[in-house]
DNA sequence: CTAGGATCCTGTCAGC
DNA sequence: TGCTGACAGGATCCTA
């Protein structure tokens, strides 16, 4: 679930939170997260961290990095004296320190930065600093929105596909940082069905598309994310952008726009797909 | 090349 | 009440 949005706001949250905070100890639960060699951020000092499409980069003073892929239900969550904020969402089950922390960065200062997920299919992976950009995943990420994502660019890649669109919107080496959320309610915004082939959009609607996906990106990096299943910011509260679902997670409702069809539930790609069957029509 | 399925995990929920 | 099974889903890997 976390996607551009969400990690987006975890990225600004951890900018706020962890620079200038050094590491001490690297407290590690389940070894099948942590990748790479703890030892060597140790005594690192944090300075930058960025995003790449949904992954997250930790940069430290002394040539390594963390990469943070969170997947479905990681959370990176900061405590220490950079931040006011004592309550903890009810999403961070088992709370800090509980069944679901994995993995413990303890830093200076008292601070700790808490790595728990449910589902363990997050990974943080230890990581030359200039060897980040062409690491395996990251170097395979296709253009970004609001970064190198122009409308160019994304018409060309519309064409050149018979895949369904909303596939397509999804393919991290086509598109980064659209995930199953965003791409339901790009979709819907744009009135097109998901399982339109990409190439049979006409200009028109690829323009559309194009700015509907920013349009909700842009909504879900407003509102802080979408707090589903289990995202929470850095500071373990949660976004809003849930209350302002579109289309996904809406299936069996009345479509918001045209009150005439409940939005419609199906698979596509292994995924749960959603769509208003009369404004979206194939 | 694309499509489809299995895999990793566990909380939640439906059905009996 | 308690058990069982289906389901959710990002990315990867494997087969057809």
């Amino acid at each position: 679930m976390p996607e551009l949005p969400e990690v987006e706001t975890i990225k600004r949250g951890l900018n706020r939170y962890l620079v200038g905070h050094k590491i001490v100890g690297v407290d590690i639960r389940y070894p099948k997260i942590f990748v790479g060699n703890p030892r060597d951020i140790e005594d690192g000092k944090i300075k930058n961290v960025r995003r790449f499409a949904k992954v997250l980069s930790i940069d430290l003073d002394n040539g390594y990095s963390v990469l943070a892929q969170i997947k479905l239900t990681g959370q990176l969550i900061y405590r220490g004296p950079n931040l006011k904020e004592t309550n903890i969402s009810k999403k961070v089950f088992g709370g800090l320190g509980g069944k679901h922390t994995h993995v413990i960065i303890r830093l200076d200062k008292g601070a700790v930065l808490y790595y728990n997920d449910v589902r363990k299919f997050g990974r943080l992976k230890v990581i030359k600093t200039n060897e980040v950009t062409t690491s395996g995943f990251v170097e395979k990420l296709g253009p970004e929105p609001f970064l190198d994502l122009t409308l160019e660019i994304f018409k060309s890649i519309v064409s050149k596909n018979k895949t369904p669109i909303k596939l397509i919107l999804m393919d991290q080496e086509k598109i980064g940082g659209v995930g199953n959320i965003y791409a339901n309610d790009a979709l819907w915004l744009a009135k097109i069905h998901p399982k339109r082939p990409a190439n049979s959009l006409s200009p028109l609607e690829q323009t559309k598309l194009f700015k509907s996906v920013e349009e909700v990106l842009k909504k879900g990096i407003e509102t802080g994310g979408a707090s589903e299943l289990s995202y929470v910011t850095a500071d373990g509260t949660e976004g809003k952008y849930q209350e302002h679902f579109l289309a996904y997670g809406r299936g069996g409702k009345s479509c918001e726009r045209c009150h005439k069809a409940k939005v419609e539930k199906i698979k596509l790609g292994g995924r749960g797909t959603y769509f208003c069957p009369n404004c979206q029509k194939l």
